[in-house]
DNA sequence: ATGACATCCATAGGATGA
């Protein structure tokens, strides 16, 4: 069974690019970040042509998240337990819950793609809203895998953290001073592997960037950042046979700034047991 | 080389991204 996940940047303008794309490499289910629509906006047919389903959550023209898959999708839920919320300019408890989190269960495997807010600089309240989101984000997903210890769980989706120096190829990016590189948003994700959710594709591939700004020929330079990452708790993290850094996807014609990655894991289930949309 | 990013929406310029 082979899961990616994918920060598409307008699924709207990438629909082609995103389905050609599962279909060749024989993806069975797809987290995908900043789907940038609502649910009346998105391209369904394309998907479902395909043999995939989805569910998203879309509120407006940011962020967004949707799960592609070719099995039956359960258990949806639009936010995590906790989950702060955000509105530029207010301040308190009431600001409303973004479109950065959705979560099913499908083959038996529980799936979240999550779209970490970016937190534009130091210091700004969108930066202590990062923070945040990141503590009740390892709180839900402790909490979930403490009475679900057998399910495989996998946190999928742009951290918008670079956790480690070499993950910064981007000379815009300065230890000190940028976002995504400061030490609490490191320490952030260190506690979710602290916690229990592994970061499966490093020990598999151990280089490479995942985004490269389109500005200043940062992809023809490779001088990008890793921060696109598949976590998994134990069950998960267990079953994973392979994992890739889908480079390529950042060429051609309008590519989205993020490529994709994906993680095969070893499933009881064989491919007569799937169950078949059309 | 005075530029050489791309998405969205109140289709013009602002917000956002990282």
């Amino acid at each position: 069974m082979r899961l990616a996940t994918w920060n598409v940047n307008s699924v709207r303008s990438r629909v082609g690019r995103v389905v050609d794309w599962l279909t060749r490499e024989d993806v069975d289910v797809l987290a995908m970040q900043e789907i940038k629509c609502t649910e009346a906006q998105f391209p369904f047919a394309e998907f479902e042509d395909a043999g995939y389903r989805v569910v998203l959550h879309g509120l407006n023209q940011w962020n967004g998240v949707a799960i592609a898959s070719r099995y039956e999708l359960d258990d949806v839920a639009m936010q995590f337990d906790g989950q702060p919320g955000f509105l530029k300019g207010a301040e308190g408890p009431d600001q409303p819950i973004e479109a950065r989190a959705i979560g099913a269960t499908t083959n038996g495997i529980r799936v979240w793609s999550i779209y970490a807010p970016n937190g534009r600089a130091l210091g700004d309240p969108h930066y202590d809203y990062k923070l945040d989101w990141f503590a009740a984000l390892q709180g839900s997903m402790t909490e979930w895998m403490a009475s679900n210890a057998d399910t495989p769980l996998m946190v999928a989706g742009d951290y918008n953290v670079a956790p480690l120096p070499e993950d910064v190829g981007d000379p815009t990016i300065i230890e000190g001073v940028s976002t995504h590189v400061s030490p609490p948003e490191r320490e952030a994700f260190q506690a979710l592997q602290a916690a229990g959710l592994a970061d499966v594709v490093r020990p598999l591939i151990p280089e490479g960037y995942t985004y490269w700004d389109y500005k200043q020929l940062r992809f023809p330079r490779n001088e990008g950042m890793r921060i696109d990452f598949v976590l998994g708790s134990k069950p998960f993290a267990d079953r994973v046979t392979g994992a890739a850094i889908h480079r390529d996807e950042r060429k051609g014609d309008a590519p989205s700034d993020h490529v994709p990655v994906t993680v095969d894991i070893d499933t009881e289930l064989e491919d007569d047991d799937r169950p078949m949309i059309f």
